[in-house]
DNA sequence: AACTAATGAGTAGCAAGCTACATTTTAGCA
DNA sequence: TGCTAAAATGTAGCTTGCTACTCATTAGTT
């Protein structure tokens, strides 16, 4: 009957590893995240789309943006065709880590469910999946059909 | 394979609606997780007690603490017997909202796992423990036996 | 008894999260 | 065409997390 503080406990040593693993290419657990965002996207994204994939805010992916581009992993650049878009490019620096972290992202998520029978892996996921869905759901990936009723 | 994912989701809409319920009683998710230690400690504990058992490091507690204090919950005094010591005392004010704050999280457990059967419930407790060790584990929680061993 | 170790707490300064407000630009409507 | 509403970003100021450093006090050693 703990399972909020497991929750918990299990993300914060995620993140220590995933911190670990990053460190040595200059990148914080959260701008490694949004490096990997970066890498799987076809054209540039706006901020506005990071934040709806992560669910923050305009502040915090303003500030993490900028501490990455003063990195020079990304460069931020107006949009032509609409002023207020800003759009994020990834500059060579960004692009030499894409297959690193990859692999670190993927080692971790390894890692966290190995000695699980191929049955518990996927019992484990619906269960996280039920548990998210009791707590009120992933407010950004609940809503994908509304608009077939118009 | 995103169980990493689904753990940071899972204990940021936990921590959403801890927060939610919390805010009544002027306290922040991380304040009320103090005063539900505190109210659960026999004796009053000193700064270091809480770092141990959150896991936070020193200038985080302190933080809290000052900010506990100012707002009237809670008050540090100086250790007669070691002056290195501070120890916290709950005021009037703090032990108000033990009743709330126990039922709150109380609920909030409960509804994580509304509609898990008992054998369900069991397994996703054990599975969870087991991620956690994979990752490396709780470093607080991870050795009570020590003393045994002189 | 005196010197050194270790321990508890505090401060400075940073990253990352938030809300609330301001600014610029686009879109839509009269 | 011009005025207002909506959208995208930015800024100010807060909480919460961290590391690295400092200070006071106790404990241990000689």
């Amino acid at each position: 009957m703990h399972y909020g503080h497991q929750a918990r406990i299990l993300h914060w040593c995620t993140d220590q590893a995933i911190t670990k693993a990053l460190e040595e290419m200059d990148l914080t657990s959260a701008q490694g995240h949004i490096m990997g965002y970066l890498s799987h996207s076809p054209a540039p994204p706006c901020p506005r789309d990071i934040e709806e994939a992560f669910h923050l805010s305009h502040p915090t992916v303003s500030g993490l943006l900028s501490r990455l581009e003063k990195k020079g992993f990304v460069e931020l650049r107006t949009d032509t065709h609409d002023r207020r878009c800003k759009r994020i490019y990834v500059l060579p620096k960004g692009k030499e880590c894409h297959e690193k972290m990859h692999q670190t992202i993927e080692s971790i998520e390894n890692r966290l469910v190995s000695g699980f029978s191929p049955e518990e892996q996927q019992q484990f996921e619906g269960f996280l999946d039920r548990a998210i869905a009791n707590m009120g759901g992933d407010p950004h990936k609940s809503k994908p059909k509304e608009e077939e009723t118009p």
